[in-house]
This record gives structure tokens, sequence and C-alpha cells, in this order.
DNA sequence: TCAATCCTGTAATTTCTATTACATTGGATC
DNA sequence: GATCCAATGTAATAGAAATTACAGGATTGA
């Protein structure tokens, strides 16, 4: 077994501090094996001896002989035209508890199923729609998905003008509604259990001329019936809660394509909200973390 | 210009014994200059000092610092299967308009590389500290990732009593860390780009006892150092922003095995709280979309 | 052939590195 | 709560490693 998998397989019986050290080497694997101890050591910050200990605890003798061991390994990924065939160790997991393989996997074929419930035309005439910058663009998700929607404003922000969220309880939404203007893009999630103010707000978004992006699962929110484009995403999981993972690949494709498109003028914008994020770290999560009640 | 090629290239101008060592390291690289001066020159059939010549002549002030500039070549080779061309670099050209399955693909092999990249033994141990019941669970994320430990607490709030958030400013966090007893749990997602309130939150974090549970990127944030659990998750997705997807996928098969493990004591608390919010959907957005400034 | 110059290796030196010993902390157990 | 054991860091030590100084030897040009 190569050294990283034997540190990948045995980082659960590792002690703290050694668990950093082995995470330090995975992360800048191989090289931060490869210079000194005191280097490893600052990278993991931790001390000497206890990367000593960690190699010793991998079966060498000495630090030097477990940086020969090393070095044989880079040598042989280098020289191997298929530099990957890491084995995982595929311990069985039980039903019970499912393990990360498990979970991830289920997900994987969501996404797969979510792929081909959206069709390639509807997904073109989302990001038409958000990449419209006369218009203003407002968000809104449900009670888990609105995180979703909080994640794919904050990004949008900084690409375009004129992003905002619906904030607040319920109650406030039409009041809000009364900033809307014919034309304005509307982008809701709402998968099951479908909340009734969701249709109810449809309703009054369509009277005001506001077009509506849906996003929701295969069953279709009954907002659908006041939609423009409507992105079902599969959801269902076998578990005990539904997945939010492809709204949010979802939510990202429709990103990236929106940036790709806006580039030339975003850039500038980008630059701009950057610079000011990053030297004023004391604000930058007010920045960041847009809420809505700004 | 790589190391590799520049020797390569000067091959002809060295005079006889350091040509000699030239051809041991092409010949073994990069492991011949990765180990020590004097395994070199025993390689080369030559002597310490004409090793050294040799380093200098290519423009090194010592030996150490050829190893560093080595070391790097060595990683770059390695962690670069994928030419990461980020928008940054593909200004002029027309944005190739990434499809749905583009982008999805892409998603779907962040997932599978933080399956590799993510140890079962620290996912298990994040549950069992997520399933802590005495102690109460924070969460904090940063710019973007703050929506995912939003909707992490979102659902773990319904499982299991003591679910928080650190809200509002940096500058009000210090306050709320006052509420933390030892032992607590804090899970705090930090990605590139780093930032720094949320290392010096580790430090106090630290000093309060707290446990503390990091989702970041292979990279590690510098909070690693702070951490008692540490998640990896492949973030690099080629495109404008890095994904966040996979923060996601990991948040809810968390999330999945806590409320499997907690299922006896969780349900009859789930299905009050179902109650309430479906029996008061004024309410209901209020509920699920907590955001920090309540 | 001789002298000058550049290579090259041996040996001494210095710097830094790995290693060990020990004290302290922290967590687990009864 | 008190005690024990593992874990961790600090500091001292031993050991290489890199670097320098110097002298012998080859090569070139006159």
């Amino acid at each position: 077994m190569s050294i990283r998998n034997q540190v990948h397989a045995g980082l659960g019986t590792l002690p703290g501090a050694e668990k950093k050290v082995a995470h330090a080497f995975l992360a800048h694997y191989p090289t931060a094996g490869l210079s000194t101890i005191a280097e490893l050591a600052q990278a993991a910050g931790t001390s000497a001896p206890t990367v000593l200990r960690f190699v010793t605890r991998l079966g060498f003798e000495s630090f030097p002989e477990f940086q020969r061991a090393l070095r044989e390994e880079v040598q042989a990924q280098l020289m191997s035209p298929s530099p990957l065939e890491r084995g995982r160790s595929t311990t069985s997991t039980q039903p019970d508890t499912p393990g990360l393989i498990t979970s991830f996997g289920r997900v994987s074929a969501n996404l797969d199923a979510t792929l081909e419930a959206i069709s390639e035309s509807e997904f073109d005439a989302a990001c038409d729609l958000l990449s419209d910058p006369k218009s203003a663009c407002y968000f809104l998700g449900g009670r888990f998905t609105d995180f979703i929607a909080g994640y794919m404003a904050a990004h949008l922000r900084i690409i375009r003008p004129n992003v905002r969220r619906f904030s607040g309880q319920t109650s406030t939404w039409h009041d809000q509604v009364l900033d809307l203007r014919p034309g304005d893009v509307v982008v809701l999630f709402d998968i099951r259990r479908y909340q009734p103010d969701l249709v109810r707000l449809g309703e009054i978004l369509v009277e005001r001329k506001a077009r509506i992006v849906l996003v929701t699962d295969p069953w279709l929110s009954p907002v659908a019936r006041f939609a423009h484009v409507v992105l079902p995403c599969v959801v269902e999981a076998g578990r005990t809660w539904d997945s939010s993972v492809p709204l949010l690949a979802l939510a990202e494709a429709l990103i990236d394509r929106v940036s790709r498109g806006q580039w030339g003028s975003a850039q500038a914008r980008m630059q701009a909200l950057e610079d000011i994020h990053w030297n004023n770290p004391a604000d930058a999560d007010d920045d960041g973390a847009d809420r809505k009640d700004q």
C-alpha cells in the first residue's frame, strides 16, 4: 500500500496532534514530507517530536527512511501513465449507518437524474433571464431552500446589479413586491412540502408582470402554474430528508453560465467588490453573508 | 522553464564531473535531487562539492533552495491532472457557454474526489460530536459557505436541542462565545480564500475548550491548526468560483447519519416541530430561514 | 616545456537537522 | 474527585548535512 493510502487509512487511530500532521501531509502531498521535520511540524501547527512519532507509527525506523520511501513512491507515480490508482478501502458499510460512500453515491445518482429532468432549453432560458441587466432579480426560497437562494443571490450580486432577496416574515413579502417593476425576474425555490405562502406570492407576482424562474422537484410545486421557466431537480435520496444538492448544483451552473456571459461587464465589478471585501476584513462577513434586511 | 529542462539545456556547457551530476540527476529525476548532496554525488560518481557547484551554476543560492524549487515543481506536476484555468485566464475568448452536462459532470467529479479526500474515521468522529446531546452545537461559515452552515443548522435544529449559529458581524462573535461551555461543538466552514476572522475565532474557541469540526478544502484553512476534526472537500471546479456542492453533500451526509442515530429521541421532537411549522404557516419562513440578525 | 587557469577532490568547519530525555498537560477510569 | 496513563511540547544532545578552504592535477596556450 502506498504511504498516502496508509496514512489515509490510519487516520482514525491517530491521536489529535498526529492527525494534524497527517492532514498537513496529505494536503501538501508529497512535498510536505520531503522537506524537513521542522517544516512539516510548522505546517501542521505542532512540534517536531510529534512529526517524528507520526512517522514512527507508520512503521519507519527514522525520518530519513520515511523520506526515502516517499521519494520512491513519487518517482513511481511520475513514471506511470495513469497517476491515480488509489484503491479506497471499501469497508463494508452497515445498512443502518450509511457511510460517506453510500450517501455520496445517492447524491451522484440524483445529479444524473436531474440532468435528464431538466431540458437544456429551459436552462438556457433561465440564463437569459438572469443575464438581462435591465431587469432586477429577486430571490426567495422555502424553509430549507432559502439558503440556496441566498447562496445564489450572493454570487449573482457580484456579477450584476439589482440583485435582491425577499426578506423577513411572509407577511412582509407583499410590501416588498411593491418595488417590483414589470419584467423583473424572480427566482423561486420550492420543493415538497410546498409552502402555501409561495403559491400566494406567485399569484401576486404574475399580477405585477414579473417573470418567474421556478426551481422545484419533479412533482412540481403549485407555483409552476405561474412560472415562465421551470427547472425540476431530483431530490429524492431515500433519506430522512430530501437532498438539496441538485438545487445547489443547478444554481452553480446558472451562476457560472451567467458570469461567463457577463464577463466583460462583470469583471470590473468583481474586482471592485473584491477589493472592498479584502481590504476591509472587519466588514467582510457583513458584505459576504448578505442577508435580507440590507 | 522547469529545472529539468534547464539542466538539459545547459548540459553542453558543463565541465566533465558536473556533467556526470547532471546525468545522474536526469536519470533519476526528481528523486536524485531530493535526497542529500552526498547521495547524488555517489550516484554521479563524484564528490559533494562538485554537486554543490552544479546547483550553484544553475543559479541557486544553496542546495536547500534548489530542493525547495524542485519540490514545488514536483507538486505542480502531480497536482495538475486537470490544468486549472479559471475565468481570469480566459478573458478574451468567447466564453464557451458550458451546458448543464459539463457543469454537472465537473460537480460529479468533485464529489468523487471529495470522497477520497475525507477519511471515514474523521466522518465518524464528526458524527459522534454532533450526536452528543449534552453539548451545544454552533455553526458558522464564511462569505459563501455560511449558507451551507445555515442549511445544516436548520436541519439539525429539528433533530437535536441546543443548535445555534454565530450571527451578525464579526465583532459580535466574541460576545457570543461567552455562551460557550467547555466541550461544546463548533462547526466551521472555511474554504479559500480563508477569512482571517475565522482564524482568530478559532484561537478563542480553543481557549474556551470548544471542540471544532472544520469543513474546508484540500489546502486546509489555517483553522485546521485548532480543529479536532478536519473534513476536506474538493471544491475546485475549473469555474469562476469554487463549487460548494461537495460541502452541501457532506453536510447532508452528516445530517442523515446523525438523524438516524438519534432517531428514537428525535422523532417526537421532529413531530412536535413539524406540527408547529405547518399549523402556523405565517412563521414558517422565519423558523426555517433563520438568519443572523435575529 | 612551462605557466596560468580552471577542475576536482580531500579535509575541516559550521550550520542545521533529527533524535532523545524530560516535564507538563489533559483525558480517562475507578 | 483523585489517580493513572497517554499525549504533547520544551529543551538539550548527538549526528549529519551543507558549505568552505585548500591543495593536487588536468588542460590549454604560448
